[in-house]
DNA sequence: GCCCGCGATACCTTTCGGGTCTGGCCTGAT
DNA sequence: ATCAGGCCAGACCCGAAAGGTATCGCGGGC
């Protein structure tokens, strides 16, 4: 039995008159005859009775019909289905980011995109620093990741496009010397001890920062390391020392830290996506875009 | 698309290897190859990911495998309920009835048949003396019919089978002079006053009793005409006349009225079935062919 | 009785499913 | 580095089967 066969019984039973449903279908009445005469011998009992005026159902071709309308309509559905999975219209998608994607307001942003217009496109969220990132892409526990650049290990086994970028701004203690200062340069801060994030985090930013300190002429004193945004800039709250930080975080104050831009820093954080190269993912396409959109128009 | 294409895709998917799918499919690998590629070009996207060994599902085929499955499993559902509905396992018989089909015990027995044997058929159910069924068959409200016999105006549109007899008893009010005596022959009777059902409900079993008061030497004189049985046997338990009655009816006693077997009286009550010639039902036949079984495990 | 409408049959043409042989590519072993 | 083996795709052929044309048989209605 093949769908020929159904769709050739359907326009019959609907016609009741071989003629005209040979017309509909664009073919001569003997071949259809045959393929119905072929589709009731495989069913093993007659699906319609042959009357002058034309053709009426069988009981067998009355508990037919239905049926075959469902298995047409079911093929149809499968062929939909697969073209919109192919569309990145549906399907899974495992999403590991870092912490600034959700303060710089990125990744808000691209889920509010696929609630509204692809509704049907199943998202998996797992906040992971770059190194869980790295792991997770091994272990094909996430199909992308949102973070600061290449990992530290990353050769050619991972794509990285880098999607958004944000100016570096300095967090100082309220209770700092220089909290009242407006103005700052590099060049001030050399005596300085600052919060620092773990080089892991985003290596290209660090070394940037630390190389930028270096061209003012002295070697940043690193007097703590804090993984996470929120916990750097408490601690450089309390007075621990002062830290670089993006400049999203500055929407979410933190009594005791104040925010500078200085003239001189034109150090960026970098939001990049990541995913294994050479993998083919029409959802993993959709969300690059998607994350390329709001990305575009956050920096205008 | 034809099913042949969801058959190889499935047996691919399942395999995830063109050539051990080939051996299952029972056809050669190319061919195998060939009817993939022109359903990934019908349906426009790829299905596989053709990698070193073997081949991997994309997430267009990982969305259509299952829709697949489904319509494979659909057609194989179309396919069984024709059989089924051919074999009348299935399907819907509206059934017109005479009183005496339930009192004999014939259409209850059916009933718990077709409850026990065939479930998925549905049984509609319409007392309707013999005239209406006459009229029912005539609008198409009725596909079988069990009564007496043919109607009257049956000609050759109907089909009509003898299921079942039974003797006819004669029913004597108790107040009647004749009450106390065992032994009833029809020349006894002639003087006395009878019940009876109208002719249309009966016209063989009617006629047949006429003629044997006949041939007794007198002509019946019919005092009333009851439609139903246990109207009728109501009737004689008032005492308004003697009556003849199927013997099935002695099973429900009436206060006031007795019933007598007669030696001379060889009339018979007749069940029979019928059905518009000319139409084939499966569920028609299953239901005549448990109508026979039943009556006939009655007669024993 | 004759004609008309309809499905079935006979027979031919063409399409396409399936077979074999072969090529290209990648991988893993030597 | 080279070679062998595994796997899918392409080329080409054959036969089955789908589709076309012509015609027949059979009821029903004039």
């Amino acid at each position: 039995m093949e769908l020929r066969h159904l769709r050739y019984f359907v326009a019959v039973a609907e016609e009741l008159h071989f003629g005209r449903a040979a017309t509909r279908l664009r073919i001569a009445q003997p071949p259809l005859s045959r393929q119905i005469r072929d589709l009731e011998r495989e069913i093993g009992t007659p699906l319609f009775e042959r009357v002058p005026r034309g053709v009426e159902l069988t009981a067998a071709g009355s508990a037919f019909l239905p049926e075959a309308r469902l298995t047409l309509a079911q093929a149809e559905r499968a062929q939909r289905s697969a073209q919109r999975a192919a569309g990145g219209e549906t399907g899974r998608l495992r999403v590991g980011f870092v912490e600034a994607a959700t303060h710089s307001g990125i990744l808000p942003d691209v889920l509010g995109f696929f609630r509204q217009h692809l509704p049907s496109v199943g998202l998996s969220l797992f906040e992971l620093d770059p190194v869980r990132q790295a792991d997770a892409f091994r272990d094909g526990r996430i199909d992308l990741g949102i973070l600061h650049g290449p990992p530290l290990d990353a050769d050619r086994w991972l794509r990285v496009e880098t999607i958004y970028t944000e100016p570096v701004v300095l967090a100082v203690p309220r209770s700092h010397r220089l909290a009242g200062r407006v103005r700052f340069t590099l060049g001030g801060l050399a005596t300085e001890s600052f919060v620092m994030f773990p080089r892991a985090v985003a290596p290209a930013m660090y070394d940037d920062l630390v190389a930028r300190c270096r061209s003012a002429g002295f070697s940043p004193r690193i007097v703590q390391e804090a993984a996470g945004w929120h916990t750097l800039v408490s601690l450089v709250g309390a007075g621990v020392g002062l830290g670089f930080v993006p400049r999203s975080l500055t929407t979410a104050q933190q009594h005791g830290a104040a925010y500078r831009t200085m003239r001189d820093l034109s150090v960026h954080m970098t939001l990049a996506a990541a995913w294994k190269s050479g993998e083919r993912s029409p959802v993993r396409e959709r969300f690059v875009m998607a994350l390329r959109a709001v990305a575009g128009a956050r920096s205008r």
